[in-house]
DNA sequence: TGCCGCTGTTATGGAATTGTTACCCGCGTC
DNA sequence: GACGCGGGTAACAATTCCATAACAGCGGCA
């Protein structure tokens, strides 16, 4: 994302509208703000916002109908301002549909706190897809969702985060020390043996011959790499240029 | 949505159903009508209308307490018709969830704009059927319908919050904090054993062996997921020994 | 051949997570 | 005011996870 989120705020009161706008710019935001409704309508059409902080209670329309009609073109994530605590409850079933909602007051930090989650969220799961093909095996690396053959393989909670640094990484060997400060805390730097057990784990359950390993190779004293196979392109985007280095290195090896 | 749209009307008076059906039969809708609260929940139950018209004063039941029981188990949109200046009833029903209001003595003309006027906002927004396919189970996203074996299944609020978080996301993980925010709020983020309690809740109404989930699927530690089956199915064995089963077709035996 | 270093595999018990149930409370109806 | 219903709570059972340790395999080398 090259430029900066744009955030839409739709307000009828007019102070809270320059809090809003106030704390999301500080903060890095762009920031548009529209009085009602049918005005918020607009320029979401106009300026198609990352995200949109809907009021509830506006003269001209409620903000629950500025979300759907919102909601029946884009998929613009929608965190809606309660007024008070009290209606939050009545609120809850109807607006199934936004992302999150802020009860009136907010704080400034509790508003961009809210607004960067929920952009991590929904960009992050929405944009660009981010799956890894290493033969037989498919890595999603934002739904966290692994299949063999077209079939879900269910990882335990290390077993993924061991893959996911592997498959972040295709094709590039990943150091022992690395591998183990990534999954289990940098002081967990020299115990090997973490590694062996949980790389064999994964082998088990993704290997198609886990004694003669095509995924996960093993480098003896340097760590382990997530190969891609023979001409198949890499399916990552960026640092890769320390893999040739470290290839060469490794051809002493076997 | 090949045929007309099917409205219920409910009233005790014998000459104001006459009118209704007189004047949105004309107006190219189809009409059912019920005297009085009970027969209405029935022919609810049985019709499945697409909107509701209910006049709030009735002999055996209000026509508040009928939207309400209509409420608990489907979204079908709702025109209450007010006696005369019953504001308060008219405030307190929309505050339950009516999509508008008609002050009797009401004319024709408006009485049909009012109905086409909601039916445009409640199923124009969602015009697309949107009918997820799980198995066994059908779940009906537009008319919160669900069907196991071709049989209604009757879930609570939450149960249908649940399901249709769930169910708009099929194949995919949904994170339990994601989970917790989109049906109880974002205040309730951490509280995993709502989780627990409403998934088993769900599964006891849907699966065929709740013990072995096939519908909503766990992953520690992350979140739940709605299975699509064929798709992807778990290899979730952990014994070395050929864990047989899995794999064959359940038997529905119902 | 036998020792050694490194790696891979598996069993195990405690810890953590999840599933289930009974019970409670509040609400609205009868 | 008893009753049914939905929903929250807490206790307990069941399941799964994971660190650990013991052991097996495989060269290399003297």
């Amino acid at each position: 994302m090259s430029t900066e989120p744009l955030v839409l705020a739709v307000d009828d009161e007019a102070g809270v509208l320059r809090l809003i706008k106030l704390e999301l710019t500080t903060q890095g935001f762009r920031v548009i703000t529209a009085g009602g409704g049918e005005e918020g309508l607009r320029m979401a059409e106009e300026q198609r916002p990352d995200i949109a902080l809907l009021d509830i209670v506006m003269p001209d329309m409620t903000g629950l109908e500025v979300m759907r009609r919102l909601r029946e073109r884009t998929s613009i994530p929608i965190i809606l301002l309660t007024a008070k605590g009290g209606d939050a409850d009545k609120v809850r079933g109807l607006e199934l549909g936004a992302d999150d909602y802020l009860a009136k007051p907010f704080s400034p930090e509790e508003l961009s706190a809210r607004v960067r989650a929920v952009l991590r969220r929904t960009i992050g799961s929405s944009n660009a897809e981010n799956i890894v093909h290493v033969g037989n095996i498919e890595i999603d690396l934002n739904r966290r969702l692994v299949k063999r053959d077209g079939e879900i393989v269910t990882l335990t909670r290390t077993e993924w985060l061991l893959l996911q640094v592997l498959a972040s990484n295709p094709g590039k060997i990943m150091l022992n020390p690395e591998l183990l400060s990534k999954v289990w805390g940098p002081e967990y730097r020299d115990d090997l043996q973490y590694l062996r057990v949980w790389v064999s784990r994964l082998r088990r359950k993704l290997e198609v011959e886990p004694s003669k390993p095509q995924l996960i190779k093993t480098f003896q004293g340097i760590g382990y790499m997530l190969d891609i196979p023979g001409e198949s392109e890499p399916a990552s985007e960026e640092g890769d240029e320390a893999t040739e280095d470290v290839n060469e290195d490794v051809e002493i090896r076997t």
